[in-house]
DNA sequence: GATGAATGAGCGTTCATTCAT
DNA sequence: GATGAATGAACGCTCATTCAT
């Protein structure tokens, strides 16, 4: 019950100044807890490497686990983008299966790779508040609506439950390469493991 | 650096008594975490509730993140004692790959559902720190040990590489039940999930 | 390097508000380690007798050290001001060295006397703390330069090097000065022996 | 009042073990407090460096205060023999006054530089605690006994009152060599300082 | 709206000392 | 006598959050 305070922020920034003040304080939010973890960063710092006072950061965010909200979503924002535009164009293309889900794994590395340090405080919220994890499932479930509509109607699909395969694909993918990054591993490595994790997914999809 | 303190216990318990305050802080510890979260459970409750010192508590662990260490160690003892006997005696009863692997899986089920919130600290303390991420890597090299030892000189192997075949494997199982369980799903969802994970692995690693 | 922490004031006080903080925080923490010895005296004590939070004494000290220091350089700015007071006026009145000596004494000993609890522990400090140690070394020097350029160019000067004799003779002072002091002894054999000092310092420094 | 514990040992050891036992926790005690300073040396520390256990240390000492109690006498004890010895032969070679004064304050200096961490502590610890001032106020007057019977009998002595002009001296002598060694300063320098340092106090004690 | 000084509950941890074995 | 496990009051300090200006 503690943890379900409200995470929205506290006003919908509609005037330039404002969006750009919680844009700031994002941004800074996600240097922040990317270097020294959810717990070490502390809202002054944040306030500070915004350029904002810490009474401007709370008027816009209730709380610091809503900046920490906040970031997610925009943060997941694109990646969804990013997969729902791979999936429209790639039965244009004619390509295997294995070659569209290699794509949408690479998407998650990608995604990752931009900054691990927060995907790791993302992951660790995500453990620790129930209400991100809320918001967590909600964007999985996100995922997999994708990737379910992208099964529906493919040729040579093997399984018999759409919904859980999709779920089950969706989530091994999100949540195998985020594993992987949070490794710190090398490069050569991550490529072998991507092609092999595609191997899997695709085997178990497709005949 | 600052992550570098050490976790080993500070004393080797050689008397019964010792072993007994070792052992109920741990079981506090355990309770305090997986109720409140390891932030939100602080060293004076875990040694209240152990029925000991706080003095007590340092005197066996050097700090809170030793405590945390140490709930790891004894947890994950088991599972792995538990996944060894599983494949020593699988192949005497000549029974298929799927039914191997879903056993695998089964105890790492059993083994998280004994106690979610537990389980959602270690996993989230991984994340955390850095020694503790160090810790959680040897437990996940020690499982992967085990099942490419299991694969080589089974029949029907279809992976090239059984390193990278039983490092995917591993940490899918291990991850994706974990991932299952803090969901906090019904069991009828949960086996149906199981029986699925089990058909991809099995379908991956065998012809 | 554990002692070598920063002791500077966190935030110069811009606004009237602030110095006064500030300046209940130092008034407090004279009376709580005057009275209670540096290690007796808590920075909660201090706080509570200042009528601030715990929290405002740690926005303007970064630590308990900081504010002994702090103490300390207010206490001494008036020290030396009074000092070169003196010795400025002193040739006006055409006195003898004996005299400019005596009243430099009487200064350090007036210093001392309005809070010997204070000055216990601030000496204390610098055998104690490294960069306390520092600070009283600048102390000490600022007070040897003011008593190196009264000695030059008086008359009667037997010293050959007044660097050294200025260095000697401004320790003996400040340093027996304390030292009796610390003795609590009665005010009466108090100045029988400031004389007496006076008398030595007078023969050593003047033919 | 809190300070007036009894400092002195618990047992008078006339069993060579027991002596034994005492005299190691106050080499083991002179280690730690000269490498750690008072607060940073810690009852067990010294325990342990003494081969005994903490529950023996007590059995022999009262409490913290009482192990430097101990150390403070143990330690001045050799320094007033040896000041004894030094003037007790000084006559014979009917050496000048000026050589009797270096003598003595070599005496000092060379006590102050076995270990200067210890006597760091020791000085703080009289700063500190009022039962340890005392101690430290009876060492003093027994140096200024000796000093004073030395005055006594010899020829040119100009002082008025010998016992507050030895009080005077001797308090000199003691403090600045004190003082001197605690700043850590070179030998060369060293020797000039006790050098004027004796030369300002038989200007001051003879014609 | 913006500011930033002020708040204070509560944290992890220490260490002199005791006392059952 | 000797041991060392156990004690627990008390410490310095943090930081999310508020609210007077």
């Amino acid at each position: 019950m503690r943890d379900r305070k409200r995470l929205r922020p506290r006003k919908m920034p509609k005037q330039t100044r404002s969006a750009q003040t919680v844009e700031a304080i994002l941004d800074a939010a996600a240097g922040v807890f990317g270097e020294r973890g959810y717990g070490g960063g502390t809202t002054n710092h944040i306030a500070e490497r915004a350029g904002v006072s810490i009474g401007s950061l709370y008027q816009y965010f209730p709380n610091k686990d809503a900046i920490l909200a906040g970031l997610m979503e925009r943060h997941v924002t694109d990646g969804e983008r990013e997969m729902t535009a791979w999936i429209a164009q790639a039965p244009r293309g004619g390509r295997s299966p294995q070659h569209l889900i290699r794509g949408l794994l690479e998407i998650m590395v990608s995604d990752a790779l931009i900054d691990p340090g927060l995907h790791r405080v993302l992951l660790e919220a995500s453990l620790r508040s129930p209400s991100v994890l809320e918001q967590s499932r909600e964007i999985v479930d996100g995922m997999v609506r994708i990737v379910e509509s992208a099964l529906t109607g493919m040729p040579g699909v093997r399984v018999p439950d759409p919904r859980l395969a999709s779920l089950l694909a969706t989530v091994t993918g999100f949540v195998l390469t985020h594993w992987f990054i949070l490794q710190g591993r090398e490069a050569s490595e991550r490529d072998r493991f991507v092609e092999e994790l595609a191997d899997m997914l695709t085997r178990y999809l497709f005949e």
